[in-house]
DNA sequence: GTCGACATGTAAATTGTTACATGATTTA
DNA sequence: TAAATCATGTAACAATTTACATGTCGAC
């Protein structure tokens, strides 16, 4: 009964695919041995979900023994490519940055050069205009606050300075890459 | 059919209500207005979760009125103070370090300045132990990783060392602050 | 020959969110 | 008096995760 929506967890495992094609195993241990969106590397994470690509034919196995490695498909190619073009919303970088970085993270074979750096940099303005507001209700509120309730929303502020940090950087070794 | 386990939303509510009685509705406003753990502010997410904690006896309403504030019980408070001091796990620095500080966001009324500097000196000798792996991680791996990944990997880089940055920051002002 | 890693699978539970519904009370 | 906001509620859904189950295959 699984439904047919694509899911952030379905994107991961395109986003991996898109580079190599790799045994449902396989996966298992990259989402194990690395951080990747944090999901389970259990079996009821992994499997179902490599099932439902393959049901909606954005991956595929050329064989049916155990260990066919998944292999993305074209439309599973066009589909990752419609997912990184979708515009940066104010909104995904006040709540979710990480899925944003995830999103760039397997950006290196599907999109040029000009669309990375268009997508760094549009990151790079809305988290801009984010710390403005963060520090303004610092400014406006933290004095009401308690000890320790300030100093949790200071860490917000120094999360999204480091978003803005990594922007610059990322946009400058962009622009030193030849693609 | 609500499971009586003690999830984070849970902690979140009883965490707002130790400062202060709220309503429902106030508590959705503060939910709608600040980013507190991105929980959706919706009424389907608030309310029940709130009958939840009034049938364990972690919060009670003196009055059946609509609008009557949901207030803390002792209960609830001790449930709060096994949540700040259990003990943090290297595994909570590596995957879920947004609830350490969503943990310490709430410490002020029900610990002492002890065990708040105790809590963020081993939050922070746990992150330079997760640094170390990360950027020894970085160094023997990154150089196999396409720039987009590599950009992606060093995004976490920077996200730890504000960790880092923040804990130090906070014990500075710990140290300084009479509680 | 057995113990651990390889490899896949599914059912049930968990945790929250969406969407819808309902009525009271302000405000314009 | 119409529209917006206050205020609470619930049923259905969504997205994973847990826990269990099953068999293979190599190492010791």
């Amino acid at each position: 009964m699984t439904s047919s929506r694509i899911t952030v967890l379905d994107y991961t495992l395109l986003g991996l695919l898109q580079s190599e094609s790799r045994s449902g195993y396989a996966i298992r241990q990259v989402f194990e041995h690395t951080a990747l969106g944090n999901f389970s590397s259990s079996p009821g994470t992994i499997y179902p979900a490599l099932k439902k690509l393959k049901k909606l034919h954005l991956v595929r196995q050329e064989s049916q023994e155990k260990k066919a490695p998944y292999q993305i498909t074209n439309q599973g190619k066009g589909l990752l490519i419609k997912w990184f073009t979708q515009p940066i919303t104010k909104e995904e970088v006040a709540k979710t940055p990480h899925l944003l970085i995830l999103r760039f993270a397997f950006m290196d074979h599907l999109v040029k050069k000009p669309l990375k750096i268009a997508f760094v940099t549009r990151f790079r303005d809305l988290v801009k205009v984010y710390l403005l507001e963060l520090k303004s209700f610092h400014k406006q509120q933290a004095i009401h606050f308690p000890p320790a309730a300030k100093l949790a929303f200071e860490h917000g502020l120094i999360h999204y300075e480091g978003h803005l940090k990594w922007s610059n950087q990322a946009l400058k070794t962009l622009l030193n890459t030849k693609d």
